[in-house]
RNA sequence: GCUCCGGUGGUGUAGUCCGGUCAAGCAUAGGGGCCUCUCGAGCCCCAGACCCGGGUUCAAAUCCCGGCCGGAGCACCA
């Protein structure tokens, strides 16, 4: 019986896709048909158990928001939408000695461009947090939780200098606070918030296992003294609480249900769970992803400070830097950031992305509504002759899309003659007696060329199989100034010619230079105009 | 060193918990073609992967064991 249960199974096993369909079908067994809807996250874990799912990003304002943490944004964000849940945006200020009140605005605006941006590129609506914490304001509720720890024996006050904790820790080692009386470490305690210790004198730190393999877990400090006024609580506190007891405090009071954080903290998961263990704290998902790095540019916020200290980067939004400020003024949409990190998912492996992936869904979205513009870049006078009274070149706004309109350009000749600029690298290219064209205008034939003009002859042809190259107007055209990042430290300045209209671009606006690439319009002074190359 | 986590086409990711619908999906980059008065976009086609070795099983990307490679943490910072 049960060889011939084996020898059907492998004679079944043999047959080929279409032979089983056929069978299928002679059977009656329908196939379940493939879904062919966009491509889903992974389902987030023991997700039924919860009736609201609420997750969070806790950034720490310490800085200026870069591309590393539009990860960290994206993928709470995501799924709290995707699960009809709550999003919460909580500031983790807890070391007022690297906060600021201004990377607090900061992390509002840019993280609110992107959520607004995830509305529209990913319909996850409302693209936005629902709410926002600040979480020092509950250091005072932090300081009851800390004394309850005490109470039940689970915290003690610890005065032994760093280098001993540390080698305590190290080796495993309990020192002699460990055993102190629950008294006397209220005792203790009091004398940290009261100002009897200065900072760096004593620590309140958890009571766990001094030998655990996870040396996070040796007695982790959860309070120390800082002395230093905070951005926004000013002196009204010197004692601080630690990140993991302050993450599982707030996580636990504010109705988290899933934590999303990098991969670093890990090591941290088994922490945080004691102490909500010995708090009698509800307990929720945590959940860490791989963190992302970009191909050749740092992204840490230590390694630009002296670069933009010095000048050698012109501030925080500076285009060559991986800040979000810094990639939005350089033209990349935020919604190609969104769709990029969708794609990206919420994988646990550390990944290095190129940039050359984030241009490429840059190009998707900005290519179907950016206005094209003609530009000549190092700019070389070509002069036409042979020609009729005028000539008029009408440009589309957008060659795929005639109903963005289009613009004329008129040239008037003078005794035959019209003066106009083609770049110095399309010359390069060119020979004496080649015919070109110039694009939407005319068709010339190359007479002569010379260092810094070039001759040529108007044919009455509209033969388009030609080399197509582009042109401004000698008369009137926009000079422009071209901004080419090339890596943190180094750039390139184009200059050239661009059509006269060019002019009345606005700030902001993002255009494709024909055959040149994608560029966002960063300033206009007294008619010129000052572009940040995006990409290709 | 110790602890933890990963390893699917060039790159990134889905699938791994609960083995069969996966001779493996998607995106990007690559090749070819069509279209186009941009070297852009669009459309069509092609090629390309389960880290290695054992084991379990009728059946392994998926489970077990061993190894290799990569990353992170080992701050009284988050």
């Amino acid at each position: 019986m049960i060889e011939d249960v084996k020898r059907v199974v492998e004679e079944v096993n043999r047959l080929d896709k279409g032979s089983l369909e056929g069978l299928a079908e002679e059977l009656g067994v329908v196939l379940e048909e493939r879904r062919e809807e966009e491509r889903r996250w992974p389902p987030l874990p023991n997700a039924d158990a919860y009736e609201v799912i609420v997750t969070r990003m806790a950034p720490e304002p310490n800085g200026y928001p870069t591309l590393g943490h539009v990860k960290g944004l994206l993928v709470p964000f995501i799924y709290a939408r995707l699960y009809k849940g709550k999003f919460l945006l909580r500031f983790e200020d807890t070391n007022p000695r690297v906060e600021k009140l201004e990377y607090y605005d900061a992390i509002r605006q840019e993280l609110g461009i992107i959520l607004e941006a995830a509305e529209e590129e990913l319909g996850l609506s409302p693209g936005k947090w629902d709410k926002e914490i600040i979480e020092s304001n509950d250091i005072p509720k932090m300081y009851e939780y800390a004394k309850k720890l005490i109470e039940d024996g689970n915290a003690y006050v610890c005065t032994c200098p760093v280098l001993v904790v540390r080698k305590n820790r190290n080796l495993g080692i309990e020192c002699e606070h460990r055993d102190q009386s629950v008294d006397k470490n209220l005792e203790l305690w009091e004398m940290m918030l009261d100002g009897s210790f200065k900072e760096g004198e004593a620590h309140l730190r958890l009571k766990t296992d001094m030998r655990h393999p996870n040396r996070t877990m040796r007695d982790p400090g959860i309070f120390r003294i800082v002395e230093h006024p905070h951005p926004i609580h000013g002196d009204r506190f010197r004692v601080y609480p630690n990140y993991d007891f302050s993450i599982s405090v707030e996580d636990a009071l504010t109705g988290v249900t899933h934590a999303h954080r990098s991969k670093e903290f890990e090591p941290h998961v088994e922490v945080q769970r004691t102490i909500l263990r010995m708090l009698g704290l509800r307990q929720y998902e945590m959940i860490q992803f791989g963190r992302v790095t970009v191909e050749g540019i740092p992204l840490s916020k230590r390694y630009f400070r002296p670069l933009i200290a010095s000048g050698i980067l012109s501030g925080w939004d500076d285009p060559r830097l991986p800040t979000i400020r810094g990639i939005l003024r350089r033209g990349i949409s935020p919604r190609a950031l969104v769709r990029f990190f969708y794609d990206l998912g919420p994988s646990k492996a550390d990944v290095t992305i190129s940039m050359n992936a984030i241009f490429a869904e840059n190009r998707r979205i900005l290519d179907p509504v950016a206005p094209r513009f003609m530009f000549v870049p190092n700019p070389i006078k070509m002069i036409l002759m042979d020609v009729p009274d005028e000539l008029e070149a009408d440009i589309p706004v957008h060659p795929s899309r005639p109903e963005m309109g289009e613009r004329r350009i008129s040239l008037k000749s003078k005794d035959g003659k019209v003066e106009l600029y083609i770049s110095s690298q399309d010359l390069q290219e060119l020979k004496e007696g080649e015919e070109v064209r110039l694009w939407r205008l005319a068709n010339v034939r190359i007479r002569s060329i010379l260092a810094d003009e070039v001759t040529a002859r108007y044919v009455p042809s509209m033969k388009t199989d030609v080399r197509i190259i582009h042109w401004v107007p000698a008369e009137k055209f926009t000079p422009v100034k071209l901004f080419r990042p090339i890596s943190v430290y180094s750039y390139e300045v184009v200059g050239g010619y661009g059509e006269p209209n060019m002019g009345k671009l606005s700030v902001g606006e993002i255009v494709q230079l024909v055959r040149y690439g994608f560029a966002r319009v960063d300033s206009i002074k007294e008619g010129a105009v000052s572009l940040i190359f995006s990409h290709e």
